[in-house]
DNA sequence: AGCCAGGAGAATG
DNA sequence: CATTCTCATGGC
């Protein structure tokens, strides 16, 4: 089955940058796992192709369902075009935007963001990848492709809850396998309900979020912006924070709190992508600064 | 080889 | 409330 979806949209920035760690370069597009489907991803002119590789026999969803799920990830029921012009209105963010072009932020699954950017903590992308990857490859279930390829949807929240720290532990996880244990096992035992916090207040969400394990102010926003739809969230870590400062503040030592009513302030509803904005081009700059 | 990493949490001034 | 320390591991 093939979804064809008409947006602009850079996959490249989406799929590879630090927002998921699921995905890899394969044949010209890029190949991943989302809830159970295993896609393939490919991009032409004006659209790109999203063609299911497996049967979905753990995604529990009818063959027409399948594209609304696929379009939901992809969150093409938004207009960049708007997003962009808006973010446009910043001197500083415009030339961004003109060289970065069509940053888009995907809808992900809230216990998988839940999970990566816990792993995220004092790491960095290709560290966070490969920790993912062991997760799934231990404790998802099997999803066979073809002979001697078999990939792995993302572990339940029971599977983690059910693991244990040294076992967590084993797949180089370090000191963040208790908070991944201990949030698994307060999800499995409490009533989360991540439908509703799409629609609820952000600061209550957020400090919801922040009485989990390993869960502070970054991860928290990560959590809004990525999986639960509020994309006014505007985490704050190294990178954003380093670049904020040298943008917008002649290099100053700017504090978290600051940053956050500035970026607000600064660009509302629109913070989500600002800050993708600048995390992208942050890491950039330091790439090809050497 | 040694520095650094999409921080959080607890212990201190 | 602000600063400082530790935490475990691996990428570069």
């Amino acid at each position: 089955m093939i979804v064809e979806i008409n947006a602009d949209f850079d996959l490249r920035l989406a799929l590879m940058g630090g927002q998921t760690f699921r995905w890899q370069p394969q044949g010209g597009g890029y190949r991943g796992v989302v809830g159970g489907l295993l896609l393939q991803v490919e991009h032409f002119r004006d659209v790109f192709e999203v063609q299911v590789l497996n049967a979905s026999h753990l995604s529990h969803l009818a063959e027409d369902e399948i594209g609304q799920y696929v379009e939901k990830y992809f969150r093409v029921d938004e207009d960049p075009e708007g997003v962009r012009s808006a973010l446009c209105k910043d001197p500083v963010l415009a030339p961004i935007v003109q060289e970065l072009g069509g940053i888009r932020i995907l809808r992900q699954d809230p216990w998988e963001c839940i999970v990566s950017y816990i792993c995220s903590i004092d790491s960095n992308i290709p560290k966070i990848r490969t920790n993912v990857a062991s997760i799934c490859r231990a404790l998802g279930e099997e999803i066979p492709v073809a002979a001697e390829w078999m990939e792995y949807s993302f572990p339940t929240i029971r599977a983690v809850a059910d693991s244990s720290e040294d076992l967590l532990r084993s797949m180089g996880v370090g000191f963040r396998a208790p908070y991944l244990l201990k949030t698994a096992q307060e999800l499995r035992d409490s009533k989360w309900n991540f439908m509703d916090m799409k629609n609820e207040n952000a600061a209550k969400v957020r400090s919801d979020l922040q009485s989990l394990p390993g869960i502070g102010p970054k991860v928290a926003d990560c959590i809004l912006l990525y999986s639960l739809d509020h994309l006014d969230a505007f985490p704050i870590d190294r990178w954003v924070r380093r670049t904020v400062s040298q943008l917008y503040f002649k290099g100053e030592e700017i504090r978290d709190k600051e940053i956050k009513e500035w970026a607000f302030t600064r660009f509302g509803f629109h913070s989500g992508y600002a800050q993708q904005y600048l995390f992208e081009w942050g890491r950039l700059q330091k790439i090809t600064s050497g």
